[in-house]
DNA sequence: GTCAATGATTCCGC
DNA sequence: GCGGAATCATTGAC
């Protein structure tokens, strides 16, 4: 062991050096087997020796040489990739970083994608929630995390301070000790995050899951679209508009009408026989409000003028007896449809429609297989009639005379 | 658990 | 892009 000349002992004789070196290592390796109190008797004997600063020097650093070689290729790593992507992730999610509404933008991101709809709101808040639960636990763990590695580390630099008295650690040996600690504890950090990643994906997943769940609309908004179904049954093709006022109605989505639209003129032309009980259903209540309307409009015309119009609504469903409401009832009374007749005597449609009413009486009074909606409005191709056909006709409540195109494909 | 109903998705033709 | 048709997947009644 080729040892400096300890500091402040330039000149000193060789040999005396040696011996003084050779007894100090002597002690050291003969301390383990002695009692305590002698023990600690030859420690503070060790600490005051005078070449204890020297061999103290020279022994910190021939383990320095030695523990940069081994340890030299795993100081200074660079960032971890998959930290950085985890770290962004939470960034992203709004786990990590500055608080900013629990991931809303992430909820608000996927009403969007669902359609945009309302009625998601509790989903929402269901998943705002949950999110901020996780956040909360992600930052409890973390300080955790963070108080444990600051007290370990601190215990352990105590305890090498401590040590350093009796055996070669230099600084910066605590201080490599210190990154080691910092890095076990990081890569737990690190594992918590893969966990609250996990959490996040497995509520993002079940989440889109949820949105993508079949939920039978309401009853109401059921009754809506078949009213405006079966009243419009020769063309059953809402336009645009219809679609957006009936998915306002049913607080639904247009997408979700235009599904709804399309099973049923499927399902309908696949079994007629099935739906005819519920399209007289449809029919009977359309006659019932129609009747409504048309005597209101009559009692209107009749205390305004005898020549004004009825004008009601405009181009609005919420009368569904329009159209072909009106075509089959003729139809059933044995009168052609005219479509320049249609602003002629009113009161001679309301009297029709108690004729109808009076010879429907609710649609199951022993007409049998009468129906006030026949499978007519079928081609015989299988397709629905041409949506300029008469029975597009406007209701009553629309005014006598206007025309309206309920949906022309 | 079964089954019909029903909302959603996918494929295809126009 | 829209609609028809087939199909999937879930719901709700039994």
């Amino acid at each position: 062991m080729a040892l400096p000349p300890p500091h402040g002992h330039e000149g000193a004789d060789g040999d005396g050096r040696k011996q003084d070196i050779g007894d100090i290592l002597h002690q050291i390796m003969t301390i383990t087997d002695q009692s305590l109190d002698e023990a600690q008797a030859k420690k503070h004997a060790l600490n005051c020796h005078r070449m204890k600063p020297a061999l103290f020097s020279v022994l910190c650093e021939i383990k320095e040489k030695t523990g940069l070689s081994i340890r030299g290729a795993q100081e200074e790593d660079p960032p971890d990739p998959q930290l950085m992507r985890l770290d962004n992730m939470l960034l992203a999610e709004g786990v990590s970083g500055p608080e900013k509404g629990g991931g809303s933008a992430a909820a608000a991101a996927a009403a969007a994608a669902s359609g945009g709809s309302s009625d998601n709101s509790i989903e929402h808040s269901d998943y705002r929630a949950k999110l901020t639960q996780i956040r909360q636990i992600y930052h409890t763990e973390l300080e955790k995390y963070e108080q444990a590695c600051n007290e370990f580390t601190t215990h352990v630099m105590n305890l090498l301070r401590e040590q350093s008295r009796t055996r070669p650690i230099s600084p910066k040996e605590i201080e490599r000790m210190v990154g080691i600690i910092h890095r076990k504890f990081s890569s737990i950090q690190m594992q918590l995050k893969q966990s609250t990643c996990e959490a996040v994906m497995i509520l993002r997943s079940r989440f889109l899951d949820a949105r993508r769940k079949r939920r039978n609309f309401s009853k109401q908004a059921t009754e809506i679209l078949n009213e405006y179904f079966y009243s419009h049954l020769s063309n059953p093709y809402p336009s645009e508009e219809a679609k957006e006022e009936l998915a306002k109605k049913c607080s639904i989505t247009v997408s979700q009408v235009s599904n709804w639209f399309g099973n049923k003129r499927i399902r309908y032309k696949k079994n007629i026989g099935k739906f005819q009980e519920e399209a007289n259903l449809y029919a009977a209540k359309t006659a019932v409000t129609a009747a409504h309307a048309v005597a209101a409009a009559v009692q209107n015309n009749q205390t305004n003028s005898p020549t004004t119009p009825n004008s009601g609504s405009s181009g609005s469903f919420n009368l569904p007896n329009s159209g072909d409401m009106f075509m089959n009832m003729q139809s059933l009374n044995g009168d052609s449809y005219q479509g320049s007749q249609v602003g002629a005597n009113v009161q001679s449609q309301v009297d029709t429609l108690r004729h109808v009413i009076n010879q429907t009486g609710g649609y199951n009074d022993g007409l049998g297989g009468n129906s006030l909606y026949s499978p007519h409005n079928l081609n015989a191709n299988g397709g629905w009639q041409d949506a300029t056909t008469p029975s597009s006709v406007t209701s009553p409540t629309e005014g006598p005379g206007s025309v309206h195109s309920d949906t022309s494909n």
